[in-house]
DNA sequence: ATCATGCGTGTAATCGATTCCACGGCGTCC
DNA sequence: GGACGCCGTGGAATCGATTACACGCATGAT
């Protein structure tokens, strides 16, 4: 592949010259500047991006490491994220952890040692001695839906707590009393926060959350059908599930169907993350959902910002009640379907 | 950040030692590694994969460019395009070209650019002059799914013949004859082969299929819908929709229940690509399986043999018909589910 | 004793860019 | 007319690694 040398050669200046031209460096007369984009053209010269990055010590790309590729959650974030970088000038490298901490690791080590320019990062869990060492290392980083309380970095976010609330008003409004949650992992923060707020709402409704009706899940389908049948199991079963994310959403669905069971004649389900298929699903699942495109968006802009020296702001954005049939009732008070 | 030349002067050696150590040369003496090793961590280094890059000319990376991220397929394939090329020690950069050419182009550029090792392409177009040039330049590559005829490189794809062929037969089998297919582009491979695939099928049960039968789609779901529509309002509309990937499917869903009619009741509906959501639909679809990550293997594979010198092979696997509940008929007879 | 061999090590070139500094030529001003 | 400054340009250092080559020293063969 041609070289700048090569360039400079074919059109007989210095490859200092060539590289004003490149980066369009005001001191460079027309005469030369014609002759190295003929000398370029002719070449098919492109960049060689390691050199330039080596010199600069900048690479114009940004590392993006999530918990579950397969989530559709986080595929739209990442096809977003990379959008938006693209918008600001930066590749996207996006490291799939499969919520599994060592492998996020992994990860951001093969990304630092690329010298990504920034790391954005929805953490597997509680945070790896590595993961406390990344900013100290310099790289700059930005937590994207999940973070990691004492790092401090910005971080940018969906707020659930006005979703769930609304959606256990909704549910006890069916008439719905015993209401059980699979949680995801405690090491996450959207673990732990999502379980909090519906404990909260169903506190502020004199409703009682029991130990039974926690069901403990890792944000996989797998674990959303086990602790479903373990519900199901119970002596007194609960009447809804709300599924922590829309993969064990997934799993409930499996486990109830296998039961033999309605959804929601039978049991009712509900899901934290809303995702196209819901609204085809048997029957349309009530969910909530999460403004992705924005929360991308910002994710980024937070991001270029510690990068390029400017302040960032860490971001929560409202998520907001999707009622569908799931749940029971006639879905004719529901604010939005797809 | 810590560079070879901090190592060497911890250590009290050169950096050739420094460097022997790292790649595990053979002629250092014990005396020397346990030193450098010992500064190593001392100053917590990790080597530049810029620098190294730019000297020994190879970055350990791989670039796959898919057509659709957002497509579940295609999340799958790449899922485990990662998982393969980590397994022999590289990394990979998805370009996600939104079944836009331009886009496409854009993101093989900068993957050469980034002088990646490799490049895996499941091409959105026809292919592009870009497209050509690449292995002119020298740039390993292999298509993935879809190809170009007329560039020469190895192919890793499924083929659907049997499995269309089956389902036509099973569509015969409960009695529907008159089938419509929603095509995908076709400037691309998979968009063209699956309708010769249903069009063969159907000849030879003596079916035909006229061109108001041919619904023109790009593989997303809002053209899934328009050709749904288009199929509904016909004097004499389908008895079968047959979408040609996952998405168009579940556009020809939201087309089918907006217009109040039921599947498979009023209109029976199949997919190309099986997801996992297609269990728990309404009704559950009736598709056609890729082995996904047997081609993710598979193309990694062949990329990275033709990349370290050995001789590449074009894999062809059959893909398989799951049958479920969204073509009529009690789904007794289905082969696998899940 | 002499010389070849080989091992461990360091020096320096190299990859392909960017950028500081110096230099020659020209115009301007006093 | 000479001093000064600016402009366009090239030479060379630099980024952080790898690696060819040379060198010093110990060892073994002759």
């Amino acid at each position: 592949m041609a070289s700048i040398k090569d360039v400079a050669a074919e059109a007989g200046v210095s490859v200092a010259t060539v590289s004003r031209v490149l980066n369009s460096h005001p001191s460079v007369s027309e005469e030369a500047r014609t002759r190295v984009l003929a000398a370029v053209e002719a070449l098919g010269y492109r960049p060689n991006a390691v050199a330039r990055s080596l010199r600069t010590a900048q690479t114009r790309t940004l590392g993006l490491v999530i918990s579950d590729v397969l989530n559709p959650y986080f595929t739209e974030l990442a096809r977003f994220v990379e959008e938006e970088a693209r918008a600001l000038g930066y590749s996207v490298i996006i490291g799939n952890a499969d919520e599994r901490p060592e492998l996020q690791d992994h990860h951001i080590r093969t990304l630092i040692d690329r010298r990504i320019d920034g790391l954005l990062v929805s953490p597997a869990d509680g945070g790896s001695p590595l993961m406390r060492d990344v900013t100290l290392g310099g790289t700059p980083m930005v937590f994207v839906d999940r973070w990691i309380p004492g790092i401090d970095v910005p971080v940018v976010r969906a707020d659930g707590t006005g979703a769930v609330k609304d959606l256990v008003a909704h549910l006890h409004g069916l008439g719905h009393r015993r209401l059980a949650i699979i949680a995801g992992p405690a090491a996450t923060t959207t673990g732990n926060e999502r379980v909090e707020a519906f404990r909260e709402a169903m506190r502020g409704l004199g409703l009682a959350l029991p130990a039974a009706y926690i069901g403990q899940g890792d944000f996989q389908a797998a674990s959303g059908r086990r602790a479903t049948e373990q519900f199901l199991a119970l002596a007194e079963p609960p009447e809804v599930v709300f599924a922590a994310d829309n993969l064990m959403a997934l799993g409930a669905l499996d486990a109830i169907r296998a039961r033999g069971l309605r959804v929601p004649d039978d049991i009712a389900l509900a899901a934290f993350d809303d995702i196209p298929w819901f609204v085809h699903t048997d029957p349309p699942i009530t969910a909530i959902a999460q403004p992705t495109a924005d929360l991308a968006r910002a994710a980024v802009r937070a991001l270029a910002d510690l990068i390029e020296g400017r302040t960032p702001q860490s971001v929560t954005l409202p998520a907001r009640l999707v009622v569908r049939r799931s749940c029971g009732g006639a879905a004719t008070n529901q604010r939005s379907d797809r």
